[in-house]
DNA sequence: ATTAGCACTATTCATTAATGAGTGCTAATA
DNA sequence: TATTAGCACTCATTAATGAATAGTGCTAAT
């Protein structure tokens, strides 16, 4: 049994912090230089890159501790170690919360917002477009979420006699569209007095509470409307519940089979399996619409197995009103948490900016 | 200098056709073999294959006719013989016209059909997605060509002061929407007038014919619209005038990168470059739109460097009226024409099918 | 507590040799 | 005269070997 018991884990146990906060140091090198060079590093190497404050040999009892708390592994005898998913939580969250972003970046990231009248969608593609081309790894983003965008405005045209296009023009200026199917033959002048009955009434307000609200709401104006009512009951409610999954566009999932660190075919195939199913990869989005800020999941912190080889980055950006949607980068585990972390996240806040110049208010 | 000439080359000039004949029955074998296999095949093994009517002996020598006459290569000298574009071009010419679509094919195409007044855009990646999915290959489709689609309905929408959003239905089944920015406020009342003015004039026609017309459509009118006049002729031309380069969807760019065939470096790099571009492979699929049938562009023959190694299959698909666009399947050149073929031919059936059904007519 | 030194281990790389699939040519055969 | 058997030859692939290298762990000295 070892008697040596120091490193990260266990601080207030022994009273000299000192060796404790080399050991973060130390870490944090190991870290940055595996993400540089995708090598697993050796004592010599780092204490090379340390500028020889401590010896080759220092180095190796440090990283022997480490090694044993979890933070590194050996992919053999006689190879370096590589950093565990820990090891990135840990570097992760030592980060200076702030880090500046590059001019060059910024830069690149200019034409998200030279926009003149462009749909919304259009900006979140050329902002996954950009992200994935700086980034070099897939990107996603995904579309404002229906239930909190709040109504522009509601268009029903008639397209035969049995079809009605449903028109939704939300204030975050997403256009959707629908065809519905009704029994009766609706003459389109009755639909134009639905549609500013609609209109009128909801307006302003969020899907969400349009669904909940739309019987109450023309029920108690059922003596102004008394004849229209039976049939824009029927139509709003069909016209408005449209529950479509939530879209998301991906760019770049090319960079990531190029990537070096895809190269086994068995992380390869998960990974097509998990952009292919989307469904997990928006659940993450969606979580990262919940609360403020950048968004870190690393590895095996992932729910979904296909994604333990991962790292999700991940920002949700938002209008005036409401957070609309999120976009994010999936990349290997040992991306430059640094780089990326600050390019996605101002790439949200343009996206924001930009789209709540875009908005309707 | 060799004497011997014979082969597939000159027909005429050798009596005994015979030989000549059994030419091309090896140089098909050589191509379905290669086909399957994805290796050189060697004498001893199509010999084999062909059920030892032709000695390994006999069977290189016509091997090595063909090689001199530009259908075969050797990678090195004691290697098997791989075909050259020039055989496949030979082979699918060759190729009995009608192949069957295998039921599991058509039943697995099945849900491309199975929809109850969904957007066409979503029918077409249904489409596209299922063809990749058959396919194992790289799939595109292009939506709807605007210029021949005729207007089913234009809605003008006062958004803001200064921006309308423009509504086109075409019918086909497309929604296109797009913010048009202008000097003078004009009340919805206003707008209204415009679009049915708009409406009635010029519903049933195509884009092109709009968009030329309009001039004279509206000059001609004069009298009736005085007023109004100068103002719709803005907004229409505004609203018409959207030439938008023709949106395309991709899948399975995946089953590419994991194919054998691209695992080369360079090629993947050509490949993903070719994706990006779009505009290449849209010129082939509107080239595509011109003629019935399915297209076959077999690697050299693309105009395109960056996909001289691979082979494009398209077919194009329509609604009762018009050609719509095209829908296609980019792979390997030693992809098993057969199958796609009929696989592609079977889609872009399915699809007009389907869209000629949901057209607005 | 740190470090130098040494024995030990596992990978990587180049060299070599064996194997095998394939060809081309020539001579025999039907 | 067309086909085929036989043989020498070529080149890629594979496995085995050994040297070089980068790394560790342990012990003893500082």
């Amino acid at each position: 049994m070892k008697i040596r018991v120091k490193g990260i884990e266990n601080q207030g146990a022994n009273g000299k912090t000192n060796s404790n906060e080399r050991s973060m140091e130390v870490l944090q090198s190991i870290v940055e230089n595996y993400i540089k060079n995708s090598e697993p590093v050796g004592s010599r190497t780092l204490s090379k890159t340390i500028g020889f404050k401590l010896s080759p040999a220092t180095i190796r009892n440090i990283m022997s501790d480490l090694a044993e708390s979890g933070y590194l592994i050996q992919t053999h005898t006689s190879a370096g170690r590589v950093p565990t998913d820990k090891a990135y939580r840990f570097y992760v969250d030592s980060l200076s919360k702030k880090p500046a972003v590059p001019e060059q970046i910024k830069q690149k990231l200019t034409p998200v917002s030279d926009v003149q009248g462009t749909p919304v969608e259009d900006i979140l593609s050329k902002a996954v477009y950009l992200l994935a081309e700086l980034t070099k790894f897939a990107c996603v983003v995904s579309t404002p979420k229906q239930s909190v965008s709040r109504l522009q405005r509601i268009e029903l045209i008639k397209i035969s006699e049995d079809r009605i296009l449903v028109i939704l023009v939300t204030k975050a200026g997403v256009v959707r569209d629908k065809i519905i199917f009704v029994k009766e033959n609706h003459s389109q002048e009755f639909l134009n007095s639905v549609t500013s009955f609609l209109n009128e009434e909801f307006k302003n307000h969020s899907m969400q509470e349009i669904r909940e609200g739309i019987h109450q709401s023309i029920v108690s104006d059922r003596h102004r409307y008394h004849d229209l009512l039976a049939h824009a009951v029927r139509l709003g409610k069909k016209a408005f519940e449209l529950n479509q999954p939530g879209e998301m566009f991906i760019e770049g999932q090319m960079n990531l089979l190029l990537d070096s660190h895809f190269h086994e075919q068995s992380s390869v195939k998960s990974l097509i399996d998990a952009f292919e199913q989307k469904t997990e990869i928006m659940k993450i989005l969606d979580d990262s619409m919940k609360n403020k800020g950048v968004h870190i999941h690393i590895g095996i912190e992932n729910d979904y197995e296909h994604l333990h080889k991962c790292s999700l980055i991940t920002a949700s950006y938002r209008n005036k009103q409401n957070v609309l949607g999120s976009i994010g980068v999936v990349g290997p585990t040992s991306m430059d948490y640094k780089r990326i972390i600050s390019t996605v996240e101002y790439t949200a806040k343009m996206l924001s900016k930009t789209i709540s110049e875009q908005s309707y208010d």
